[in-house]
DNA sequence: CAACCTAGGACAAACGATTGTGCAAGATGG
DNA sequence: CCATCTTGCACAATCGTTTGTCCTAGGTTG
C-alpha cells in the first residue's frame, strides 16, 4: 500500500479552511494570526486523522534551511572515527539537526564528491576528518559560506576550525615513559607523513629524544599510513634493522599491525620489545601483554566538534578560537619493560 | 563571504535563455527538445562561470525523489554497527543516493523519533537495527510505502525483509567445540532476551546440548543486554554460582565484560576456564589467550542490506526471500582447554 | 502563393510548504 | 447612524527545479 503521504492541502481541505490558516495552526501561531481556536482544534484533528507529516524537502526549500550536517569521515568503521561521527549525530539529534553521512574509504576524491554532494544538499554544516592533504574541496564550502569542523586533521594553511588532539603532548609523554625505562633505540611506526597528527606526534618524540640527549635517527622511522597493513610492513623492516629495544606505534589500527609483526618475528612484549601505542581501545587492556597507551578522548574530541558547529550555526560567528586541541591520556598498562641503559 | 548559490534563473539569465531551456541544455537533453547546440553550450560556460550548482532540495520537491536513504542503528561506536553503516554508505554512494545516519542510543524511543524524522525527510529507503521488540514505527515506514530492510533483529511477525547471520547453526558449532573437548557445565552469557539473534542462539546451544545428552539448565544463562557491562554482570553471577568449566559469550561486548569478570576472578583463560564467543575483533587475535569465536561477517551483512535496499528500490518489487541469513565462521585460536569428561 | 513543417525556445504549471497582505463581517465608539 | 476597529481567515507570492505545451519565424512543398 504505496499511500502518498497527505499534504497540508489536504488538510486544510478536511478542515474546510486555507492552506495558510492551516499552516500556521499546526505551526503553533493560531495567537499570532487571530486564528480561533475553535479553527485551531479542527486542523489539528484533520491533521492527526489524515495522519500529516509536513514535507522538510518543501519546508527546506520555503525556507532555505535544511537542518542538515554533513559527516565526512575515511573510514566508519574505524573506532576513532565511529565515535565521532557518534558525537556529531547524538549532538545533532538533540538540536533538531539530521545528519548525512560519508564514508570516503580514505580517498580524496571520494572526498571531494562527498563534499561537493552534501553542498548540493544544501547542508548547514559540515564536519570533516580529511584524508589527505588537499584541501580545496573544502575551502570552497568554507567559500560557499558553511560553516566547517575539521576534526583529527587541519591543514596549516586553512582557516577552519579544527578539533584535535595534544599530539605532541602525548607523543612526548610516550617517550618519556619509554626513556625513563632505559630505552635508547626507539622504532616509530608513523601514520601517513605529512598530515597534522602525524608530524606533530614526530616532533613530540624529537622533543623529548633531543631533552634526554638520545639522537634523532630519520632512519627509526617507518610507515605510510594509519592503517595495520602500514604498521605491519613499517614494524617488519624497524624490526629487522635490528636493536631496537622498543616501538612506538602511532595508531591503534598500527598497533595491531605491530603486534603481529612482533609475533610473527618471533618476539613477545615487553620481554624482548617494549611497545607503547597512540589511540586507546576497549581490548588494549586484555592483550597478552596490555598495552600502555595515549588514550585520545574521542569523546570530546566528537562532542568538542559537534559543539563548536552548533554554536557557530546559532550564532553565525566563527568561534575565537580556531584550533582546539584535547589532552591525551596517559595508561600505563605494562607494555614497557625496563632495561639497563 | 557567504555567497549565495546561484540559481538557474541566473545561469538562464547570463546565458540569454528560459529557464526551461538552460534546465534542459544541463540535464543532457539538448537534442531531445531541440536545444541548437550553440544555445547549450552558452549555458554550460554560464553554469561553469557562475559556478552552478543544482539545489537537490529543489529537485527532491520536484521530483518527489530524494536520492536519501535512512540508517538506524544503536550504536555506530559498536564495530558491528559500524561496519554495517559504512557498506550501506559506501553502497549508497556507487549509486548515486546519500545516507542520513541516526544513532539510537539503544533506546526505542529515540530510534522512534529517528524513523519519524526520516520518513519526513522522504527518504527513499531505510536500513534499521531494531533495538528493541517494538517495531511499531517501523511498520509505518512500511505502511508508507518505504522499502525496509532489518538487519541483526528481525521481527518474527513483521514482513519486513531481514538480514542476519545463521544465528543457530554458529552457536550450534561453538558448542560442540565445547562438548567435543569434554566440556559439561557451560554458562551462557546471553545478550537481550527476546530479540532473534538471542533467541536462535540460545536455540543453538540447546540443540546442541541435547544431541549431547548433556542436560539443559535455565539457572546457566544470565545476562539482559549486548553490552559489556551486562556481560560483566551476568559472568560474575555465573562464576560465583560455581562449577562452570566454559562461558559463551553472545558477542563481542559481552566477551569484554566477561574478560574483565574473569580477571577479577582470579581466573585464566583457558587454564581455568575457556570461553568462546559470537562475534570476532580484530584485536581476539592479540588477546593473553586468543579468542575461538563465532564470526559474523559483517561486510557480507551489510552488503546484502544495502543491495537489498538499491534493489527493490530499483525495481520496486520486494525480493522473493525474506530472511536473508549469512554463514559465520569459527575461528579456532586457543581459548578452549580440553578437560577430562 | 497558400498551406504546412520544422527548428528553437519561451511560458507556465506543478512539487509542498511559509508568510506578507488584503478583505469581509461583526463589534465598538462618537 | 456612520466611521473605525477587531476578528478571522483567504489570496497569492515565493523557494529552485522539471516538464508539458504553445508560439514564432523561416523553410518546404504542391
Amino acid at each position: 500500500m504505496s499511500t502518498t503521504p497527505s499534504t497540508l492541502q489536504q488538510v486544510a481541505d478536511a478542515a474546510g479552511v486555507s492552506v495558510s490558516t492551516a499552516s500556521r495552526a499546526l505551526a503553533g501561531k493560531a495567537r499570532e494570526y487571530r486564528i480561533s481556536s475553535r479553527t485551531e482544534e479542527a486542523v489539528q484533528q484533520a491533521a492527526q486523522k489524515l495522519k500529516f507529516r509536513p514535507s522538510r524537502t518543501a519546508q527546506a526549500l520555503r525556507s532555505q534551511k535544511t537542518g542538515l550536517l554533513g559527516v565526512v569521515v575515511p573510514d566508519v568503521a574505524n573506532p576513532f572515527f565511529a565515535a565521532i561521527a557518534r558525537e556529531v549525530t547524538r549532538a545533532a539529534e538533540e538540536n533538531g539537526y539530521a545528519v548525512l553521512l560519508a564514508d570516503t574509504g580514505e580517498q580524496t576524491a571520494t572526498e571531494q564528491r562527498a563534499v561537493e554532494q552534501f553542498l548540493s544538499r544544501q547542508v548547514e554544516g559540515l564536519v570533516v576528518c580529511p584524508v589527505g592533504q588537499e584541501s580545496r574541496h573544502l575551502q570552497r564550502a568554507e567559500a560557499a559560506g558553511i560553516p566547517l569542523v575539521h576534526v583529527d586533521r587541519g591543514f596549516p594553511d586553512g582557516s577552519a576550525v579544527t578539533v584535535t588532539s595534544e599530539h605532541t603532548r602525548g607523543a612526548a609523554q610516550l617517550t618519556r615513559l619509554l626513556i625513563d625505562a632505559g630505552h635508547r633505540h626507539i622504532g616509530i611506526v608513523q601514520g601517513e607523513p605529512g598530515t597534522l597528527p602525524n608530524e606533530e606526534r614526530i616532533e613530540g618524540v624529537r622533543a623529548e629524544l633531543k631533552r634526554a640527549g638520545i639522537d634523532w635517527n630519520p632512519r627509526q622511522v617507518e610507515g605510510t599510513h594509519f592503517s595495520d597493513e602500514s604498521g605491519y610492513q613499517a614494524a617488519g623492516t624497524l624490526l629487522r634493522a635490528g636493536q631496537l629495544t622498543a616501538l612506538f606505534a602511532f595508531s591503534n589500527q598500527i598497533a595491531l599491525g605491530c603486534l603481529r609483526a612482533i609475533r610473527e618475528a618471533g618476539r613477545t612484549v615487553p620481554r624482548d620489545l617494549s611497545l607503547v601505542t597512540f589511540d586507546d581501545h576497549p581490548f588494549a587492556e586484555y592483550v597478552a601483554t596490555p598495552l600502555t597507551v595515549a588514550s585520545q578522548n574521542v569523546t570530546e574530541i566528537g562532542r568538542t566538534a559537534a559543539r563548536l558547529l552548533i554554536d557557530q550555526l546559532a550564532s553565525g560567528k566563527k568561534p575565537r578560537k580556531r584550533v582546539h586541541r584535547i589532552p591525551v591520556q596517559i595508561h600505563q598498562r605494562g607494555s614497557i619493560a625496563s632495561i639497563e641503559s
